[in-house]
This record gives structure tokens, C-alpha cells and sequence, in this order.
DNA sequence: TTGTAAGCGTTATCAT
DNA sequence: ATGATAACGCTTACAA
């Protein structure tokens, strides 16, 4: 019982056979007789030989392996993403590597060792530019991008962005909320960038001015209680209260509600506050909160199935999934606290 | 430009020299001269040489990669866990790969496969069974158990589970709440069966009768939500309220205060209610949560670091680490909202 | 049906 | 200081 368990070798000379038989039973593919199968089995069996992944690799340029980047791994949204990947990913029997860029600067070195050490890799988001996606795509190295547009011939998942960022907001100008103010950064992903494009083409489809440049905050809920605590105190002061507050997602619109709740605003009465995600605790805060659902768990499932068709089912023209999302009507846009569901 | 990078072959042929000097030169081990070394660099650089992780680790039996194993994915603090061991080990240079068990029959293959691609280990609570950790002991994988007793001579980190528990109900005797209802699985997982010992040890040390046994439920909302609030409507019916409900995570409390509002019953007014964890939300709902802190991240990197010393200091001896907790006095005990911290 | 042997891309031990 | 070369544990033609 050395470190590790036993070898090919180990099992051939105790079975009686050479190690060219025993690869054969262990993976069950070529022909071997019955009685030879059966004893071979039993050495495996009673050595609890198990090939080594790393030999096996080397040996075939697989990995059974696979990775997932992505820039930090706070809050439920990637929590969940990851979640999918992971299930899916090993339930189709493979190895999940993860890396996080945290925005590291040797984030470039870390992806090209992630990339050696698996057969495909799903990228999230602005983790990585454009230029490295590009060099993977030119190693041949099969690659999904996640929330994130298409860049080469890399497959991409999201989930609907703009046309939903429009039906809420429309939403909001059916509360007769007229002055909004969108809360995030365009520049800072994709993702937002399409939720702010909807938000503005809700304005022009229906006749109103363009409204007012986004108010800048990071994806947290700090930093959305920060950006619109600054705001809130200012309307307060004189500058006036926008309506309602569009937020790029659910922990900014905490931060919001955190803010108001500061000030003393009254959500919905006096400001409606809305979200993005569905992450679980927006319908346990008060008010609830109004938000639109982004399927995150699958949004990594599929991920995970689209990067499988090309490493296994060597596919090679790039696949784009676009998943639907639902506006989840609660309390804090002014509806009823029951609020139903559209999708 | 063929699939995958360069072999250290052609960097060898490039550069004019043998692949045991390139090897040297890649490694910056062995004895090489100065302008040897410079040329087989800057070969290096211009064929983007880039080892392989598979062949290196085949040769020098070290994978340089370590592995997590979580029950689940869900909720913040596996995902804070996981974060922590994420950064650390990858700061350490070495890649990680994750993996959930998700109750899975074949998790014990699962966790096989996964040790023969790692260097270490790190195993969360009860994700599998105490023969398996002792079986990978005897094959000489190092193993850190996070948030389980010690098996074996595996290394433990934990946060303090009883005393703080004492602490917190101790604190909420101080508010005048006698009857305590315990809400939690302690058969489920080591961290509850430590709360409730220490919940249990409150009502001996303080002269107290023993306390109903736990209301069980799993360490979801959901879970807390449908226990409590079928606890909570009998009460409602007559059977009588407990004053305070100790839950054994914040989760089951947030589900405890959605059952409570559902019922219209006043937290802490009508009933106090506790959760453990200090998960983000816990300071957002509202009421807003007293709870437990324990240090999430640290707890991941801190087995990331112990492994660390195992792998590659060779230590030998099991250590165990145990983090302090805090207690997070907020709204929900009775306190007031603005409530300080002890720890 | 089974065995032999040539890789796979490194590291590491000897020689030189 | 450098180069051969034998492992490492497997897969996979190719032979037998």
C-alpha cells in the first residue's frame, strides 16, 4: 500500500495477462474474452486499481476535465452560475477546475495553465480580453463564453437582457413613474451595457426624453448603497428625487433600499426601487423586492452542455443560446406585495 | 501552431541544446551557464513554451493542484468557503478543483477520482463518510476537514461552535426570553450539533430545566420557513409560542422570520429570533438579524494554508485550527437596531 | 483474443 | 555545465 493506488502493471501481473488487456476491460472497449474479463475485473477489483488521470491524459490528450472563469466569486449570482457548471459538468462524469481573476494582473498565465489543464473552458464575463479569448480559440481550445458576446468562434450563453430591461421599465411608466434613474456601469459589463440599452430604448419607444446618465456603482450592494445614498441626500436637499430607481442587479437595489431606508424614503410611496436577478433574498427583504429573473443555475448547466458537444461531439460551428428571462412583479415598484409573475 | 503549445523538444532543437537543459532553464533549478540560460530563454518566449501540467505532474508525481469537496453549492457560505480556499490556493500557485457531492450514490468514486488529481484535500462538514477520510489517510492524501471533528490524523479548522452558542443564549436569557426553541438538524452536521450542545449547556449552567428538543429542519430557508411556521400556527392554536427561536444558521432564520410575518406575529416583540453565520443579508432584512459571525472566508483559507504545509512542508502532525465567532447583535433578539458586536 | 512496444511530455539520475 | 536516457502510468497501433 504505497502513496497511490495500484498501477496497470500491478494488475496485469496479477490477473496474468499484459497491461494492454487490462486498459482494454478497465475501459471496456476492446475485445476481450469473457473468462479473461471477468478475471482481469476481479484483480482490478480486489487491487482497487484505479488508472491514474494524469497517465491517462498524457497517454490520450484528454483530460476528462473542464474549467470555469470567473472575476470574483462574491455574491449569489456567481455562487449559483458556478453551481450549474459543477453539476452538470460532473454528473456528465468530468473534473471541474475553477479560477478566479480577481483581476489579478498574472490573470493571462493563470488562464493559459487552466486552459493546459483541461479540455474546455467557459469564461465569464470581462474576466479575460478579448485577445486572450481569441488565442484560446486559436489553440483549439473549445471555449464558452458566459454572459458575454460572442468574440471568434467561441459558443455564448446569456440570458436576455435588453428586451426585458424594456418591458420593466415599461412596467415602471405603467405605475405613472415617469423619472428613473438607472443605477450601475454601462462600461463595466456586457450585461449592464444591455440592461441600460433597454432602459433607454423604453424612453424613445415611447416618446420620452433621454433620460439621465446612469448613476455609476459597482455591482454591490456597498456600492449601491453608496452611489444612491449620495444621490438620495442630494434630491433631499433640493435637487429633487427621481421616481424610481432602475438597478443593473438585486445587490445594488439592497444597497438602495438600505439607502432609502436611511433617509427615511418610503419605498414604493416615495421612490420604487427595482432589481435584476432573483437572487433568493429578494423576496425576503421589505418591501419585497421587484426584480427580473435571470435563470442562473442553467445559465451554467448550459454552459456546461454546450462546451461538452464540443469537446466530446467535436462540434465546431459556434452555438448561441439565448435563455428568456421573467420580470418578477413584488412590492418595491408599487405593486402588490403578492405580485404575480410575467414572463 | 498544432493543438496545445510547444513540447520542450522543439524548445530544445530551437535553442540548440538537449530538453534536460531547457527543463533546467524552465524550472531555474539546476546548474546552467549565463548566456546558455539567456538563449534557451528567450527560445522559451518565442515558441510561447508552456509545460505541461500532466507530463510535469506524471514525472514528478506532484499534481500541483488541490481540491474541495462541499455538500452543495447553495447558499452564501459554502460559496464564502470555497472563495477563501479559491484565492488562497491559487495565490499559491496551484490550481483547484471543486467538487460537490450532492448526496450522490457514486460520491465515493467522486472523491477517488478527485484525490488522485490533487495534492491534498479539503473536505466540508459531513460530505462524506469518516471510512472514506480514514481510507484516504492510508493512501497518504493530506486531508483538512473544515467545519468536522477530526478523523484519523486529518487537520480540523473550525469556528467555535459552544461557547458562542452559550454566549448568544445567555444574551438571550439577559432579555428576559426563558422559553427557547432550538431550530435546526443537529444529526444533520457537526456545526449544528455543537450549537445545540451549547444551547443545551446555557439552560444547565444557568439552573434552567432542559428545553424542548430541536425543531428540526435543514439549513435552508425553505426548510426553516415550513418547520417554523408549522411550530408557530399550533402555537398560534394554543399550544403557546416560545419566546425566542435559536436557528441553527441564518437561512432557517430568515425562513423563521418570513413565518413569523406570514402569521403576523411580531419579531422580537411576540418573538425573538436568532440566526448564525452573519451572511450579508442578515444585516438588510428587517427586522435585521442577530446572529453569530464566523469568519466564512478565513475558514477556506486558512485550510488552504494548512494544506499547504502539509504538501509542501511535509508536515505530518495534525494541527487544528479553531477560529473565534462574534456575536452580531442586531433587531431580532431585542436589542436595539443599531446594536453593537461583542466578540 | 492477446501481447509487444512505441509514444505522450516531463523530471531526474547518471555520465561526460 | 551539459547531454543521454530511464522512468512516470497509461493508450493504442500493430503483430502474433
Amino acid at each position: 500500500m504505497p502513496k497511490g493506488s495500484a498501477t496497470i502493471y500491478q494488475v496485469a501481473q496479477h490477473a496474468g495477462v499484459s497491461i494492454a488487456t487490462v486498459s482494454r476491460v478497465q475501459r471496456g472497449n476492446g475485445p476481450v474474452a469473457a473468462d479473461t474479463r471477468a478475471r482481469v475485473a476481479r484483480s482490478i477489483k480486489s487491487l482497487d486499481y484505479r488508472p491514474s488521470p494524469n497517465a491517462r491524459s498524457l497517454a490520450a490528450s484528454r483530460h476528462d476535465a473542464s474549467g470555469i472563469v470567473f472575476p470574483d466569486l462574491s455574491g449569489p449570482y456567481y455562487s449559483e452560475v458556478i453551481y450549474g457548471f459543477e453539476r452538470e459538468t460532473v454528473e456528465a462524469r468530468n473534473s471541474v477546475l475553477i479560477l478566479g481573476t480577481h483581476g489579478r494582473e498574472r490573470a493571462d498565465d493563470l488562464v493559459h495553465d487552466l486552459a493546459a489543464r483541461v479540455d474546455g473552458l467557459v469564461i465569464m464575463g470581462r474576466t479575460v480580453p478579448d485577445r486572450l479569448v481569441a488565442e484560446l480559440g486559436r489553440m483549439k481550445v473549445p471555449v464558452v463564453l458566459l454572459a458575454r458576446p460572442a468574440v471568434d468562434g467561441a459558443d455564448t450563453v446569456l440570458a436576455e437582457n435588453r428586451n426585458s430591461a424594456v418591458d420593466l421599465v415599461r412596467h415602471l411608466f405603467g405605475h405613472g413613474l415617469d423619472d428613473l434613474l438607472f443605477v450601475g456601469d454601462p462600461d463595466a459589463s456586457p450585461d449592464a451595457a444591455e440592461r441600460w440599452a433597454g432602459f433607454l430604448d423604453a424612453h424613445r419607444l415611447t416618446g420620452r426624453p433621454r433620460p439621465a446618465p446612469p448613476l455609476v456603482s459597482d455591482f454591490t450592494e456597498g456600492g449601491g448603497h453608496a452611489a444612491v445614498r449620495g444621490r438620495l441626500s442630494a434630491g433631499l436637499d433640493g435637487r429633487g428625487l427621481p421616481a424610481g430607481l432602475v438597478c443593473a442587479n438585486d445587490e445594488i437595489a439592497l444597497g438602495a433600499l438600505r439607502a432609502a431606508r436611511d433617509l427615511g424614503i418610503q419605498v414604493p410611496d416615495q421612490l420604487a426601487i427595482t432589481g435584476w436577478d432573483d437572487i433568493p433574498v429578494a423576496a425576503l427583504v421589505s418591501p419585497t423586492l421587484t426584480t427580473v429573473r435571470q435563470p442562473m443555475r442553467e445559465l451554467g448547466s448550459i454552459a456546461a452542455v454546450l462546451l461538452a458537444e464540443r469537446i466530446s461531439a467535436g462540434r465546431v460551428e459556434p452555438r448561441h443560446v439565448l435563455l428568456p428571462t421573467s420580470l418578477v412583479l413584488r412590492a418595491s415598484c408599487g405593486c402588490q406585495a403578492l405580485g404575480g409573475e410575467i414572463s
